[in-house]
DNA sequence: CCCTGAGGCTTCGTAC
DNA sequence: GTACGAAGCCTCAGGG
């Protein structure tokens, strides 16, 4: 029998059955919604940047390409960072 | 001639060539990451909700569902009002 | 080994290799070429129609908002159809 | 006044009011649905050659390649042919 | 490995 | 005629 939601310390003894976790689960499905929203605010956000950019002069596309580049130079450092601790706790270095 | 931002009104008279431009750059290219960086940090937190609802016992897949009915609903009822903006405009009740 | 088509079972033996596979190729991008065309076609027509409306004093913004909503009823059309053909299916109907 | 459908000549008159706009209004749109069919079936089309290609083998994302390049090399060839065609007309050639 | 959903690019319509 | 904004198409990444 598929069960929604496990209940598992229902406390609602014989309170009329499942609205607990009806709620439970609406609550958990409005705080996904709530946080999509804010995504939603911050892609704007960014759009806004590339708009103002733009009406600065820039080109948006060779923005993306730099915001990659640094984003891999940025990758790169941290995976060296990483090795080197890997290094300095085999020395006893930590 | 392909201009790399506008300088339009540069005054950094013999300062130099460019440098204000490539700072106005480096704060438009960190404002986009940081906006980012909260980007990935909504995403994981809607990560952290789906595993605490799968841990509770709840099916993901079907909170997709349930997500996407309930955004469509919301998307048709918008539509529904744009329509009626339409309509209204058109019959000058705006 | 990056392979180019598949070729498996080439019979053209000795006769110079691998124009087989260039023609199965070239005739693919040609039949997609033409199709894409047609494409172009369909729409310019679509853009004429709308021109003309335009001309004879109709909304072209007001006409796509209509266009949503009938593609909306109808697709709720189908839906129903669709649930009752499953009704029908169950109720040994069909 | 914001009018729906300009009625210049219309010669209803008396007939009650209204009704061959919205009929003329009608026939635009289906006009406009029939071509998206049409359309929405090159689109199938389409999909379907690259589906086929890709069972015997093509990689569709190198056929896009080619099919860009294609089109490239075929508007550089129509921007040649135009500049002649405008040197032979001013020469005379025509 | 497929497939759906998000993001970016291109093109079209519009307003100045 | 040009520049801006929006819509549709295509690509790519994440999840099942």
């Amino acid at each position: 029998m598929p069960e929604v939601g496990h209940n598992s310390g229902d406390r609602d003894a014989g309170m009329g059955g499942g609205h607990v976790a009806a709620d439970e689960l609406r609550l958990l499905l409005e705080r996904v919604e709530r946080l999509k929203e804010e995504a939603k605010g911050i892609a704007d956000d960014i759009k806004d940047v590339f708009s103002e950019a733009k009406s600065r002069g820039y080109d948006p596309r060779a923005m993306r390409e730099l915001l990659k580049e640094r984003a891999m130079k940025r990758e790169e450092r941290q995976e060296r960072e990483a090795i080197l601790s890997v290094y300095r706790e085999a020395l006893g270095m930590e």
